[in-house]
DNA sequence: AAACTGACTTCTC
DNA sequence: GGAGAAGCCAGTT
């Protein structure tokens, strides 16, 4: 096997299915821990996001806590900005926490 | 190698 | 439903 297959580290999984979220649909972090291979990762999934290298690739803005409550994000208004972003996707909110009935990633 | 941290989740009161 | 505590994992120091 070729050996310049890099170390997949667990953030670089986490990206990549991330980046696999459709627009207008959001996902849990406990979710992407699972598709990561493992549900309990769900924390590591928060770090892998927080340094985030790949800001358009990676919506990180479409991750959001177990209850689709908006949580982290510190980028421009906090979770304000991050509301406005999925508001603007079509993302259905409920106060302040998305919909998840309708607009959680159905994988 | 050990300890600390953190954008989590779940349980119990 | 809110507040507090415990458990788990990966990355950084």
């Amino acid at each position: 096997m070729s050996s310049h297959q890099k170390k997949m580290t667990f953030c670089g999984c986490v990206y990549t299915i991330v980046a696999k979220i459709p627009k207008g649909k959001v996902a849990t972090y406990g979710q992407i821990a699972r598709l990561a291979g493992n549900p309990k990762t769900a924390r590591a999934v928060g770090m892998c996001m927080k340094i985030n290298p790949f800001v358009p690739r990676v919506p990180c803005h479409r991750v959001v806590g177990s209850d689709g409550r908006l949580i982290g994000f510190s980028a421009g208004k906090g979770v304000k900005t991050k509301k406005d972003m999925l508001l603007a996707e079509g993302v259905q909110f409920r106060n302040d926490s998305v919909d998840l009935l309708q607009s959680q990633w159905n994988t």
